[in-house]
Formats: structure tokens, C-alpha cells, sequence
DNA sequence: CAATCGTGGCT
DNA sequence: TAGCCAAGATT
């Protein structure tokens, strides 16, 4: 008895299904315009390519848009303030990807002519560019034929050959079963068409084999093992750690705000100024006031820790100067500039400094 | 190289 | 609800 009914996997028949499937992106030049000579726009992709990683296409799709409508090429977001930028890029996370964004706009535009640099190579020296996104720039705009790893390449590679070591020790066998099936031809669809099968039809649930292009030919399929591949190494549990944020009020209706430190959590986005997060975090109010505990807390998650955030609110008279932090004016501050966690703080706190209002 | 770094959707 | 997951980079 023979395993005869496994296929090889074959590179035509992926591009073949995306040739049908391709999903229309704002950043995506469709297969059919490929054919027909559109040459996709390298700002573009590497704005989409930054924005997208570790992020759902859901989640970016209004923020590329927005992006893409304040600055259209890489000299104007290479000339925006960093304050706007950071705003611009707040509730969408990994605020270092915004950092450096900037900071790659910018090399771009002044030493490199407003033009991004055609290799994996010269991509790589790019802040904020990295392995994965260096090679998918290059495939994509360039249409250069780089081996294209992401979780999604993991995820069908590893069921496609049944591979069953665990991640991220599986990484090298995967990158080399992904660099086997790399055609030389349209490598910029391919590189779309495994990402593309891996969010629509090769999930990491319930992966959908009966309109699968590789069902033939994948190993894992044939096994009965598809929905438990990639292994992976187990998590550490996250710990809970607790902090106070003060809200500010002055009677302008001026916000006590900080910029946050360049490195770290958060770094170089605004927020409320408040104690060191821990397991026993001392007061460190910004000033002194009549600080009231409004009664309940912020909670949030980030990557690697719970957060638990007890929110004091005041209302400041004019000319009090606080250690630190700055006010922004009314008609400047706006809600949507913070990041998730300190939206959250805001929003609670309105609250309560509503209700004192009222009563 | 293991840790750090967000958030929202889904199960 | 609590954990898992997403087109990773950086140190």
C-alpha cells in the first residue's frame, strides 16, 4: 500500500486559484490588472506590508486609507510632524512600526531620492524592515523571486508537508519547504495567492480542504492532522500589573497630557501621566489636586501582561503648573490621537467628570 | 535568542 | 470567559 494519492504541490495551481479568489485590497494590484502591465506602486505595498504585520487586514484597511489620503507619496509622510503621524497611527499597535515607519520615510526621501531601494538588500537596511517584509516588498512591487515566509507560509507549509516539529524551532524547515515551491514566474501573485490561502481557506481553526487547491497534495490532509498543525512551543501565562493614571481637567477644558519615552511601551504616543505599572504601584500624581478615584478601573491586555488601571480625575484652575506633562487646548486634543489603553482611561474619566457636572 | 511590543476578532 | 490568533521587527 502505497501513499499514492499524494500530489505534489504544485506552484501553478496556487496562482491558478488566485487567478479566480484574489481578494480586492486597497493596496493590491489584482492578477488581471498584473497581466495587463499596472506596476504596483512600492509606497503602497511597504505602507500595507508595515501596517500588516501582526495585524488583521480588517483592521488595517481604514488606516491605510487614511494614510494613503494625507500622504500619497513617501516625501509627504517623509515631511509630516511626528506628533500627526503618531496620532494618525494610534489604536492600530505596535507603535514602534509608526516610529520607524517615519524614520524610514525619510531615509527614503532624503537619501535615497523619494525612491525605495529595488533588492532584499538594500530594503533590509530600512528601519522598521525586516526579513519577511524586505522579501515581500521585493516580490510584490518588483516582482522579484524572494521567499515570502509569514504565518500564514508557516501554517500551509507545515500542513502541506506534514511538518510536525513545533514553531519557532520549525522556521528554517519551513522557510526551505516555502523556497522549494517559489516560482521564478509571477512571484509577486504567488506571494499574495500563499497569504491569501492561508487567511481565506488554509485557517488556523477550521481549514477549509474541500476548496483547497493543495488538498491533493497536502500531507498533513492526508493524515487527519491539518487543524493541529503548525505545533507550537506553549505561551508563558501573562501576570497582572497594577497603575494609577490621572486625568487632568483644566477649566478650559484643556487635557494634561504626556508624550511617552521614544523606547517601551507606548513609546512616542500620548498619554495620561500616572505611576510606574507593577505589582504595588506608588501615587505619582502630576500636581496637586483634589484627586477623586472615579471608582473603577481600566482594564487592558497587552502582549505579555494584564493591566489594571485605577483613574484619580481633577479639575484644575488655570495657571497651576504641573511636573510634568503638558495641556493640550480643547480644539487640538482629540480622543482618537491616543492609544487603546489610554483611549479607555479617557473614556471612563469623561464619564466621571461628567456625573460631577450634573451633581 | 528569548523577551518585548497592541489590539480586536473569534472560539 | 480566557486564550488564541494576525501579511514581524528589534534588541
Amino acid at each position: 500500500m502505497r501513499d499514492a494519492a499524494l500530489d505534489v504541490p504544485k506552484a501553478a495551481d496556487l496562482l491558478a486559484w488566485y487567478d479566480r479568489h484574489a481578494r480586492d485590497l486597497p493596496w493590491r494590484v489584482s492578477p488581471g490588472d498584473r497581466a495587463a502591465g499596472v506596476v504596483p506602486d512600492p509606497y503602497r505595498v511597504w505602507l500595507s506590508e508595515v501596517m500588516l504585520q501582526q495585524t488583521t487586514v480588517a483592521a488595517v484597511k481604514s488606516y491605510f486609507e487614511r494614510f494613503t489620503t494625507l500622504w500619497p507619496t513617501v516625501g509627504d509622510l517623509a515631511a509630516a510632524p511626528d506628533a500627526q503621524v503618531m496620532g494618525e497611527w494610534a489604536g492600530l499597535g505596535y507603535y514602534a512600526r509608526a516610529r520607524n515607519l517615519l524614520k524610514c520615510a525619510r531615509v527614503v526621501a532624503k537619501e535615497h531620492g523619494g525612491t525605495f531601494p529595488t533588492t532584499r538588500e538594500g530594503l533590509l537596511a530600512l528601519p522598521g524592515i525586516g526579513p519577511y517584509t524586505a522579501a515581500a516588498i521585493s516580490a510584490i512591487a518588483y516582482d522579484a523571486p524572494e521567499v515570502v515566509v509569514d504565518g500564514n507560509v508557516e501554517r500551509v507549509m507545515a500542513r502541506v508537508h506534514d511538518i510536525r516539529t513545533p514553531l519557532p524551532a520549525a522556521k528554517p524547515e519551513l522557510t526551505e519547504a516555502a523556497a522549494h515551491l517559489t516560482p521564478d514566474a509571477r512571484a509577486g501573485d504567488y506571494a499574495q495567492a500563499v497569504m491569501d490561502l492561508g487567511a481565506t481557506v488554509c485557517t488556523p481553526k477550521s481549514p477549509a480542504c474541500g476548496v483547497c487547491p493543495w488538498m491533493g497534495a497536502c500531507a498533513a490532509r492526508a493524515a487527519g492532522v491539518q487543524a493541529e498543525l503548525p505545533l507550537k512551543t506553549p505561551k508563558k501565562p501573562k501576570p497582572t500589573r497594577l497603575g494609577i493614571a490621572y486625568v487632568a481637567r483644566r477649566e478650559d477644558g484643556a487635557f494634561l497630557l504626556e508624550t511617552r519615552p521614544e523606547k517601551g511601551l507606548l513609546g512616542g504616543m500620548l498619554g495620561w501621566p500616572g505611576s510606574a505599572w507593577n505589582e504595588a504601584p506608588e501615587p505619582a500624581p502630576p500636581l496637586d489636586a483634589d484627586w477623586q478615584d472615579i471608582g473603577e478601573e481600566a482594564r487592558h491586555t497587552f502582549t505579555h501582561f494584564h493591566l489594571r488601571l485605577t483613574i484619580r480625575v481633577a479639575r484644575v484652575p488655570q495657571g497651576v503648573t504641573p511636573d510634568r506633562g503638558d495641556y493640550l487646548p480643547k480644539t487640538a486634543f482629540r480622543p482618537s490621537d491616543l492609544p487603546t489603553v489610554m483611549r479607555k482611561v479617557f473614556d471612563l474619566a469623561q464619564g466621571a467628570l461628567a456625573k460631577g457636572d450634573a451633581g
